[in-house]
DNA sequence: GTTATACTAAACCAGTGTGTTTAGTATTTG
DNA sequence: CAAATACTAAACACACTGGTTTAGTATAAC
């Protein structure tokens, strides 16, 4: 049985399956730190979307919320996209590998 | 407005959010070449539920199936993922460029 | 030609996702 | 205290997902 597991990984490439949430990720990836309202502001969609599109990119760990006086700043967490590269590259890891076999065995060694 | 496209991503991501979806890529990109019979044989899913799992997988540009008699083979596709792995890797670049700074400024340079 | 194999298509169902609007809460401002 | 601000919660609608089972199609094997 192949390991399927990993809820981790589970939520945090269906956080970045949306346009709008990539979007946001995309603000605050570059350091910025910003209220729900001026995430928002870009957006043709309601407050409460964008609200319940920070959620999921909170729950996933991508995005940290702290609460100041009515205002909620968002700022983006580094720790949890590096899981999904380094799926990604484990992946592209193997494979090249198997280019490289490839490679080995057209040239006429191994 | 910002950038709120790239249905490659979309579907890129998404197929990538399922278990079933990562483990069928994980033994594909390991260079193996397998029927769909193959594949479904670890899950404790139907064959039709796998063969829609490929289907989404076919439909991000991550495997490609050629029928040969019965049997349809199904093998890695790189190129998509790479651009998955571009989206993150943007990401970390910008979050870096902010820590290189915050790091300049502590150390109270500039 | 009949049967077995390797699928895909279609229909169905339960659960999830994404949007809406309306209401409610907490905080700040006048 | 009243009103505005910045949200979150709840309820609803509707599309999509991911599983099932049952058919249907194309090829291979007997």
């Amino acid at each position: 049985m192949l390991p399927v597991d990993d809820d981790a990984l589970d939520s945090t490439f269906s956080a970045l399956a949306h346009p709008v949430r990539r979007a946001i990720l995309g603000r605050l990836a570059r350091g910025e730190v910003a209220s729900v309202t001026d995430l928002a502001e870009p957006f043709d969609i309601s407050l409460v979307a964008v609200s319940r599109h920070v959620s999921v990119l909170e729950e996933a760990g991508l995005v940290s919320r702290k609460r100041e006086g009515r205002v909620r700043w968002c700022r983006y967490e580094a720790a949890a996209i590096g899981e999904a590269k380094d799926w990604i590259e484990e992946h592209q890891r193997y494979w090249s590998a198997q280019l490289d076999a490839l490679a080995r065995y057209l040239k006429g060694g191994e």
